[in-house]
DNA sequence: ATCTATGCCTGGTGGC
DNA sequence: TGCCACCAGGCATAGA
């Protein structure tokens, strides 16, 4: 699923071949995607042009002359350029011819995608953006505000670096990955580590997402960058998706358990819950 | 105020 | 082979 490092990649993928494009029509065989009335959304966004692409969290930001167009890929939304209107497939439900002739179309099984409209500059003042905590792989986080958060929460760790109004950037894959890396059991709860454990977390999150956006992303289940390119951080992930495999640090095999629903692996030996 | 459960969706998988 | 129940899960929202 795209979390930051994902999301990065398509944002650095996109920017070489959309910005300047204009955008002459708009096709939605599938209309809820986007979160306005359709007509509406064509009416704004005809005629103008991208000029920058942005990121902030897993969200992506279209820049365009006098709006930005903000989408959230979810569990598994793409882009792919296409050639030609024939090229599109099954799952492409937003599609935007531009003013070179190609098309950029957002494909996406799933459905659970979303697209909203706002005026350039406010994308800050979107419910689902403002909410957003600082992000995972920030330099110089504020320890002290988020231990302050985590001390007084009665909930799973796990939980709490899933909760974007935080921490904003980690999806369940670099969770995983963060915890095992910090010898933090997923179910620890967030109100029984000290300073040093959660210096330990955000330390080790930046870690795994600044060399996941360096190998361009994570390729499992489904995800691809744009133009149907696989990421290559699948090969470094040492607990995610490794149930049984023996633990690269001490051999024992990897668990995968259910944290507040979610799917979560862990070694059962390097990430012990703390005697209290 | 916090936390948990549900709905949104489809494709893949395993059981029969 | 086909049918069905179940699972994957980020986020908004309803409910406890």
């Amino acid at each position: 699923m795209p979390e930051l490092p994902e999301v990065e990649t398509v944002k650095e993928t996109l920017k070489t071949r959309l910005i300047g494009q204009k955008i002459k029509s708009v096709i939605a065989p599938y209309p809820n995607i986007i979160k306005m009335n359709l007509e509406t959304f064509k009416q704004k966004v005809i005629n103008q042009s991208f000029t920058d692409i942005r990121r902030y969290g897993k969200y992506l930001f279209f820049v365009l002359n006098d709006y930005t167009l903000v989408s959230h890929l979810r569990m598994e939304g793409k882009y792919f350029l296409r050639q030609d209107l024939s090229q599109t497939t099954k799952h492409e439900h937003v599609i935007f011819e531009l003013s070179n002739g190609e098309y950029l179309s957002y494909h996406d099984v799933r459905k659970f995608g979303t697209m909203e409209l706002v005026e350039k500059g406010k994308e800050f003042t979107l419910l689902s953006v403002k909410k957003l905590g600082i992000e995972a792989n920030q330099k110089d986080i504020d320890i002290n505000s988020i231990f302050k958060k985590f001390n007084k929460a009665n909930r799973p760790i796990k939980s709490l670096l899933l909760d974007q109004s935080i921490l904003t950037g980690l999806g369940n894959i670099y969770v995983d990955e963060t915890l095992f890396r910090a010898k933090i059991h997923p179910q620890e709860l967030a109100s029984n580590l000290n300073v040093a454990e959660i210096t330990d977390i955000i330390e080790n999150a930046k870690i795994v997402l600044d060399k996941a956006i360096k190998l361009g992303g994570t390729t499992i289940r489904t995800y691809q960058s744009s133009f149907g390119v696989d990421g290559r951080f699948q090969n470094e992930l040492k607990v995610h998706t490794m149930v049984n495999k023996p633990c690269p640090v001490c051999g024992t095999k990897i668990e995968k358990i259910k944290v507040g629903g979610r799917g979560t692996y862990l070694c059962p030996n390097c990430q012990k819950r703390k005697e209290l």
